[in-house]
DNA sequence: TAGTCTGTTCGGAACGGTCCGAACAGACTA
DNA sequence: TAGTCTGTTCGGACCGTTCCGAACAGACTA
């Protein structure tokens, strides 16, 4: 209940639900707990079990979404992966577009539906509600970095 | 660019992002744009162009996941469906869950990893965040429901 | 009771996404 | 230049999910 490998692999079903791949939910992992501050490809093949090429396009993933930088040490040969300095923010930032994206809908609903009563009031509601939390949550992010730092 | 059709197509591909099916997507579209407040399972049927046990399943995910609720009509024969009064408090609220969701993974790896510093900053780091993200953002949705009613 | 209507469940088909091994491209070494 | 190492791309296989049509179960009507 408290190995290295199921915390990998819990990893990897979370992140899987928030539209990675498995694999690449178990890298985040792997990089979570390392006690070194990155792994290389060859080491995460091994480690979980994948073969190098779809270790490389899940790699990919997170490098396109900046949950996962790469980098090269000096005179080093291969390219070395590490956590971004803020992943968990990136993903709340990511949530929030989430939230605009929801408010732009109603809008497109809007648009779209005629003048009945019922309906518009029920997009204004999603549109408003949705977008008061586009607003407010960046705020809740600034606090946290505010409190922390 | 503004038509129903259109709509009921991009819901169905938002709703889809948040884990339900493409179809149970596009009948919360159809239920968002509909002059009544209902609709019953034959029309969704029809108007989506989708088999009824297709539908019966889609209905019973939505209805588990109080998106949806049902009711029959005062001699009627047939169920109808309507979204659930605070759909969008209840989608807000699945949110939060997954923040408290992601605190708990970093708890399990604190308790899977050694005493490494780093790795222990880490994940106490996200523990911290998504515990914060988890007890903040109910407040925010109490500051909407008192700013709204 | 037989017939009709509504909704659920089941087995099989179809689809999209992920994975693998192999081929490929580029950088470095000898 | 030939050989080695690292990383990417490609075609095919596999797996889980969703869908359909058909069979089924329950409520109502005549």
């Amino acid at each position: 209940m408290a190995s290295v490998e199921e915390f990998v692999e819990s990893a990897g079903l979370y992140f899987e639900r928030l539209g990675l791949s498995r694999t690449a939910g178990r890298v985040i992992g792997v990089l979570l707990v390392d006690p070194d501050d990155s792994a290389d490809a060859p080491g995460l093949c091994e480690q979980l079990g994948v073969a190098k090429s779809s270790m490389s396009v899940a790699l990919g993933q997170l490098e396109r979404g900046g949950l996962v930088e790469r980098f090269r040490p000096p005179r080093g040969r291969r390219d070395h992966y590490r956590l971004t300095e803020d992943v968990f923010g990136r993903a709340f930032r990511a949530k929030m577009a989430e939230f605009t994206a929801f408010a732009q809908l109603a809008e497109q609903g809007l648009a779209a539906v005629g003048d009945h009563p019922k309906s518009r009031a029920r997009l204004e509601h999603m549109r408003d509600m949705y977008g008061f939390m586009g607003r407010e949550f960046p705020k809740l992010l600034d606090q946290w970095d505010r409190e922390r730092h």
